[in-house]
RNA sequence: GGGGCCGUAGUCUAGCUUGGAUAAGGCGCCAGCCUGCGGAGUUGGUAAUCCCCGGUUCAAAUCCGGGCGGUCCCGCCA
């Protein structure tokens, strides 16, 4: 439609079909046009001629081309601005046929066919409930994975398990001796997380606290000792009560990696010895770094004129840093490093798949050359990830560097504080309390509206009107500006939220349920009216939308921006047409050819609606 | 000191990449629509020096320069 209405005023205007596209825009009131276009103004520039004069002298031309074009059905000047008026009638036997014959798959496009990704999100440490804050990496990612998916890429979704942090450490040492236990019916990542806080006090104000628990950090570092073992049982358990969280909200994963297998598999002393051969890596000799294994960053432009650009990756000592570990890892995850690690099943997940943990013993996975690898981590990390990157360029992987992508986004907080693991500001606002909360609100509205139905149905789509509300939320938020968090817009059901799209689907699929069988294929050319066109119109850019969303991951300096919110946008912009034409155009009480027309327009708009909140991962509710 | 991000009605946000018609939406508030396919809806109204100053341009919320305010980041830490 867009190019078939540039190539027309390209010619009209004498200018190239590319330039024309660029200059096509849509009218902000659909009154005015379906697309416009401002080549008057550019025109006028060369010319040196008022651009109402030209516009009107274009537009001229563009009325006889378009007499030959069904698509369009007449052309008017405004000003200087040229307005295209659709065929509404062709365009919507068009649009409905494209989706009725496409269906399940409408908005699956195959640009990206062939190529496969890596996503690594959220890890949380196994050591505390997520809290809202985790909620956002973990819906971002997620829902990053779903719209590559839509567009023909293969994704292996990947969780970072960091179970060698100080915090295991800390909750070994305490734990260790079997004295505490979870109080009753307490989830196991709550109880650790509640221990945890505790534990800070002393660690932070008792130096004999501290030196204990070193001790205990060094020793988790042995793969057979009686903290490693003891804290893997621990790991394992709070994983097993976090992925029920995950579960909630319909996150799943391939693989989990441990930073336990990173340490012991011998990633690192591979890593260690490739990078070492590198002009741009080194052992410095002298100064206050002297025995460090360092890359030298000023060897790119990027850093040229440092004071001391010496990064460590390695510690005089031998040991890692977390930028040499996260370098070894991100080497890995492009597969420049042969795969050293061994592979069992964490747990069968309520999707049906397993998701696969790293070992020392178990067998091997090839998961296989990847094309892009993306790391869903804060904005405040930007400087840390960029180091990695860069570094990899310095080793003279220029491709992995450049398809590496930090996928950024800001925190979330509350009023007056930020959520801290050691102040345990997060407690109240875990995503278990958020959902649980929003689900006993849910209840009551379902309630409301469906009194005589079952507990389990109630409790069902409570549940399912808590998670599309908390995803909705989290991705309608641009991810560069950070998040308040408020009881009350997280339960707020009505205006632009999730239930409310996932309301939108139910009533269309009321209207098909009740209409039965009948109404199969329709006359879409009867759909003229401006509350089904501007349906039809909005239905049909769906493909559209979900491909630019992903052209626009590009690299900036600060992260490479996944812009969710134009997302959850779209899906609110046709879910508030439907509202619109669900008013205004009886399907039910039509008849004939009208009926049948308006039904295929409904089927239409609840195949796009569903396969839209199924990328977002919203459960699609049948009747709430 | 250097760098990133943010600043838009009472409030929360979208738009900024690629300049274009009356700055869009949610919440709030006011007034309608329930003997209409489900009111988690819809119609109308209220409400903005688009942080400030300057520049580029026929045209700036958008681009450029300089400020101001908020926030984050720049360790052999984790």
């Amino acid at each position: 439609m867009l190019k078939t209405a540039a190539d027309i005023i390209a010619q009209a205007a004498d200018i190239g079909a590319d330039e024309s596209l660029d200059l096509l825009e849509v009218p902000p009131d659909p009154a005015l046009g379906d697309l416009a276009t401002t080549v008057a103004f550019a025109l006028a520039k060369h010319l040196r001629r008022s651009p109402v004069q030209i516009a009107a002298e274009v537009a001229e031309r563009v009325k006889t081309a378009i007499d030959a074009e069904p698509l369009f059905e007449r052309v008017e000047v405004k000003g200087p601005y040229i307005n295209l008026f659709l065929d509404r009638a062709v365009v919507a036997r068009f649009v409905i046929n494209a989706i009725s014959e496409t269906g399940p798959s409408y908005g699956r496009t195959r640009d990206f066919e062939g190529k496969r990704a890596l996503v690594e999100f959220p890890a949380v440490n196994p050591s505390k409930p997520w809290h809202i804050g985790h909620a956002r990496n973990a819906v971002l990612g997620d829902t990053l994975c779903n719209v590559l998916e839509m567009v023909g890429f293969e994704v292996i979704r990947l969780d970072y398990i960091n179970d060698l942090g100080l915090q295991i450490a800390q909750l070994t040492w305490r734990l260790m001796d079997g004295d505490l236990q979870p109080e009753k019916g307490e989830k196991y990542d709550h109880f650790l997380g509640r221990v945890y806080v505790d534990i800070q006090r002393d660690f932070e104000s008792d130096p004999a606290v501290e030196r204990a628990v070193r001790e205990v950090a060094r020793q988790l570092e042995i793969p057979d000792s009686d903290e490693a073992r003891f804290s893997e049982k621990m790991v394992s358990e709070c994983l097993k009560a976090q992925c029920q969280t995950a579960y909630r909200l319909g996150i799943y994963h391939d693989y989990q990696v441990w930073e336990s297998s990173i340490a012991h598999s011998g990633l690192l002393d591979i890593a260690k010895k490739m990078i070492l051969k590198c002009p741009s890596v080194m052992i410095l000799q002298e100064g206050e770094k002297a025995g460090c294994i360092v890359a030298k960053l000023d060897d790119l432009e990027e850093f040229k004129g440092m004071k001391d650009p010496y990064k460590v990756l390695f510690r005089s000592d031998g040991t890692r840093t977390y930028t040499g570990a996260d370098l070894a890892f991100q080497m890995w995850k492009h597969q420049i490093i042969e795969d050293p690690f061994r592979y069992v099943e964490f747990e069968v997940q309520p999707n049906g798949k397993p998701v696969y943990r790293t070992t020392l013993e178990g067998h091997r996975h090839d998961l296989g050359k990847v094309d892009l690898v993306f790391n869903v981590i804060a904005a405040a990390q930007a400087h840390p990830q960029r180091l990695i990157y860069n570094i990899l360029e310095l080793l003279g992987y220029k491709r992995e560097s450049e398809n590496s992508h930090h996928i950024a986004y800001e925190f979330v907080g509350l009023e007056d504080t930020e959520f801290s693991g050691r102040k345990g500001t997060w407690i109240g606002y875990t995503v278990d309390d958020v959902l649980d909360r929003a689900e006993e609100i849910a209840r009551i509205e379902v309630e409301k509206r469906n009194p005589d139905a079952s507990d389990e149905f109630k409790n069902r789509v409570a549940g399912q009107v808590a998670v599309g509300a908390l995803r909705y939320f989290m991705l309608n938020a641009s991810p560069d500006r950070k998040i308040t968090f408020r009881w009350d817009s997280v339960l707020d059901f009505e205006g632009d939220t999730g239930p409310y799209l996932q309301y939108s689907y139910a009533r269309a699929q009321r209207i098909l349920e009740r209409a039965g069988d009948e109404g199969e294929g329709g006359d879409a050319t009867l759909l003229v009216t401006p509350y089904e066109f501007a349906l039809v119109k909005a239905l049909s850019r769906f493909p559209y939308e979900v491909v630019q969303v992903v052209r626009g991951l590009k690299k900036e300096v600060r992260g490479t921006a996944f812009s969710s919110n134009r997302l959850t946008e779209y899906a609110f912009e046709i879910a508030t047409l439907f509202s619109k034409f669900y008013d205004n155009c009886p399907v039910l009480k039509a008849d004939g050819d009208l009926r049948r027309a308006r039904l295929a327009l409904v089927r239409a708009f609840r195949d796009t609606i569903r396969n839209c909140l199924q990328m977002l991962g919203i459960p699609v509710i049948e009747r709430m």
